[in-house]
This record gives C-alpha cells, structure tokens and sequence, in this order.
DNA sequence: ATCGATTTGTTCGTATGTATT
DNA sequence: CAATACATACGAACAAATCGA
C-alpha cells in the first residue's frame, strides 16, 4: 500500500506562503501589495497562478482586491486565517471523539432552546414525526432528520450550522458502517429517546428537553466507545 | 450614502451557478464533469475564469481535480457546499446576540474540559497570569486572551477554533467600543471572576469551573444587553 | 470634465506534465 | 511504447475600473 502522497500544486504553495507572511507580520494588515504582474515575477510564478492564489484568499476574506486600485491585506486578515485553518480543521481533521463532544456540549443546548422558541407549525411536524407507526424502519437518515430539525428549531444558527456540518460528517465517514443502528435494540431505544425529547420540546419544557437530550447522545457515545473502541480512533475519511 | 453595491466578478457567479446546480441535483456527487475548455465554452467564459472557479470550489472540497484523469464533483460534495455557507455565515453575518448565545452555551462546558485536562504547566502560566499585580491595567486584550488560554487547555480542538472565530469577529466589530470594559467597574468584576474561573480550573475542580464560567457570561450579557440594547441589535462589521 | 496612468478583470494561444488505454 | 485526454502552467494582450492631474 503506497501512501498516496497528493502533489501539492503551485497555488497551494503559494497561499500556506503568503499567509505564514502575514502570521509572522512581515505583511502586515492594511498594507498595499505590488501589483499582480510583480507578484508573480516575485513568486516566480505566472500570473495566472498568481491570481488564482489570490482569489482564494481573496474568499476567505485575507485579501481585498479592487479593479484599478490593488490588493490590500484585510484588517481582519489574522482572524481571518484562523476562520480558514477552522475551516480546514473542520473539513479535515475531525475525530469522532472531537465531534462527539461538541454534540454533547451543543445539542442539549439546542434542544431547550428549541423548546422555547419552536413555532406552532413546526410542532405540528414534529408530532407528525412520531404519530406514524414507523415499525423498524427507523433509518439513519431519520436519526440525521430529527438532530437537525430539533437545531432548525433552536433559531441558534451558529450552532444549528456547526452541527449540520458535524452531521454531514459523520454521514461521510467510516463511522458509518459501525452505527448504532446496525443493532436493532439500539434503534429502539434511539426511537423512543428521539420520542421523550419531542414532547418535551412541544411542551416548551425546555430543562427536560436539554436533559433528555444529554442523556440520548451520552448513551449513544458509551455504545459506540465500548463497542469499537479501536475504530473510533481513526480519524474520519 | 450610496448602498455601495460591490460588482460581482465572473468567478464568483460560475461559483454560486455551479454550487446551485449540484444542489438541485443536475451535478449528481460522483460524476465526472468535462474537460476545462468544453466547461469554460458552455459556461460562456474564458478558461483562466473556469479555473479560478474550479480552484476555488477544490479548496472547499466540493470538486476534485486530477490531472490526465478530469474533475469529478466530491461524494461529499453537498456537506462542502454546508459546510462553505457555514463559513460565510460565520465571516459575515453572525450578530452579537447569537455568538454570545454560543459562548454561554460552548464556554462552559470549555472551562469544565480544561479543569479535567489542563497540563502542569499551563497550571503555572495560569497562575502566573494571576499572581501579577494588574492594577487597572487589565484591558479588552486580556479578557480574550484569558478565554481563548482555557479553550486551549481544554483540548476540545472544535469549540476552541470555534471561539477563537467568534472573539475575532467580537475584536473587530463595532461593538468594541461599547464593550463593558469601558466601566471600570465592570473591569475589576470581569478580573474577579476570571481569577475565580482560573482558580477552579487549577485545582481541577471541573463543575465549579463550568458554573463560574456561565456565570461570568451571563453577567457580561446582561451588562451589555441592558446598557445598549440598541446597538446591539446592529449586525456586525 | 476629459485624459492618462495604474491596476485588476478577462481572454486567447501555447507548451508541459501526468494518467489512461 | 505510442497515442490520447486532460489538468497544469506560462506569456502576451485587451477591457474595464479607479484615481489624480
């Protein structure tokens, strides 16, 4: 098995070198950049390429470019890039463990303030949810839905966003294959748990909710540790 | 006052026509999309642009490029483009109302983290930190430093980057000079209730270290929230 | 208000390296 | 090994925006 070393191409070079410039405050924010065409001869490198780097952190709000004037380092360029390395982190390197723990922390959050503020129609549809006779077919997916209704709920978009993201990897992960839900006592129990939760939320009790919802990812968290306490050590994809 | 009205540049719309069709599901994850010159003649613009839009969405992990092989839109190409809004969201669009609702939620469950994980010598900075005499000269500066040193210690990497985003946001919005700092009251309380928080957190007494964090956060919002409850409202930067 | 200088935005043509067959 | 298909990269040019004289 080859390690799978991936060429990293100009463009990626160019910006971890730009912004370990910036890091180390040899640029410094407001400052003006030479034009592109001296950039890329400085670099090195075509203009082309000198553009594309610049785009990207152009994107990711460290540089500023205007037609006729320049590029300019942001004001907010150091924060900035700690938004970009988040990001990265984020989409990279997340551990199920890592994950696990934000959930922990935000979603018994989540679900009291879902409890506080979900509308009228949306708890309609949450007792629609669990009216039908959904007899074994308690899907993953299912399990995705009511995490993410119950944050959609929570009118707490940061956190709402933080976990969809989370969510979504999992979904994309090895993890996958060692659900919960492959046990079928398991997906009961995680049925009735997502039951408690919603009736405590459409009753607005939100200290309820956030227990009930503490105490369904805690259980979640003991199966999946105990039983694949090797495999969840692996980082994700 | 002009709306100031910020010309968006071809590469830009390319992302957002792009992001929309994998969206709808016309670009399926998986498939394999044609060659650059074909992408860059039906999209009507040249190939530097279709590249600098490739480029882009390859940063955020939505396409895949390879070269003699092509470029295939990402198997996690829908939890990419989640995760790209996330970012901007966080960039731009957070209110104070909302990250502070988040800091309440995330800081401590942090500090409880660090209680149980802090290192022997971070134990010593922290104290150090304490033991010096700050008379009155304890700025904004400390204050993150101080909250962004108990997210390091807490090892939990996701809400570390996460707050760290959020104090940078914080630092560079308008609502720096209404910080509650500018009460010297209000200084010397946060500076109490950061050495009773740095306290807990030494002698890994993990529940006293939450329960003093969330108080801290709550007094802090309720200073801001009663004093300034207008600009508050106000989105920032 | 026009002109010219500067700079980014955009396009085309061409060459090179890499992977598949 | 050769042919093919493709991304990667470079260079030169023109268009459009901005600013100052």
């Amino acid at each position: 098995m080859i390690p799978k070393m991936k060429k990293v191409n100009l463009s990626t070079q160019l910006i971890e070198t730009i912004t370990g410039l910036i890091e180390s405050g040899e640029w410094a924010p407001g400052i003006k950049l030479p034009n592109e065409i001296e950039l890329a001869a400085s670099f090195n490198v075509s203009r082309n390429i000198m553009r594309e780097s610049l785009k990207i952190l152009e994107n990711f709000g460290i540089l500023e470019s205007r037609a006729g004037i320049g590029t300019t380092i942001s004001q907010t360029a150091m924060s900035s890039i700690y938004n970009m390395r988040f990001f990265n982190q984020l989409k990279n390197d997340s551990s199920i463990e890592l994950i696990m723990e934000t959930r922990l922390t935000i979603e018994p959050a989540l679900a009291a303030y879902a409890a506080k503020r979900i509308s009228d129609e949306e708890c309609e549809q949450l007792r629609r949810k669990f009216s039908a006779p959904t007899d074994g077919n308690f899907t993953r997916r299912d399990d995705f839905d009511f995490h993410i209704f119950v944050s959609k709920c929570s009118r707490s978009t940061i956190m709402e966003n933080l976990l969809f993201t989370m969510l979504s990897q999992l979904r994309n992960s090895e993890y996958t294959q060692f659900d919960v839900h492959a046990d079928s006592q398991a997906v009961a129990s995680s049925y009735r748990s997502h039951k408690g939760i919603a009736e405590a939320i459409v009753s607005h009790d939100a200290e309820a909710a956030r227990a009930l919802m503490a105490a369904h990812l805690k259980t979640r968290m003991e199966v999946i540790s105990s039983s694949y306490s090797v495999e969840v050590h692996r980082k994700i994809k």
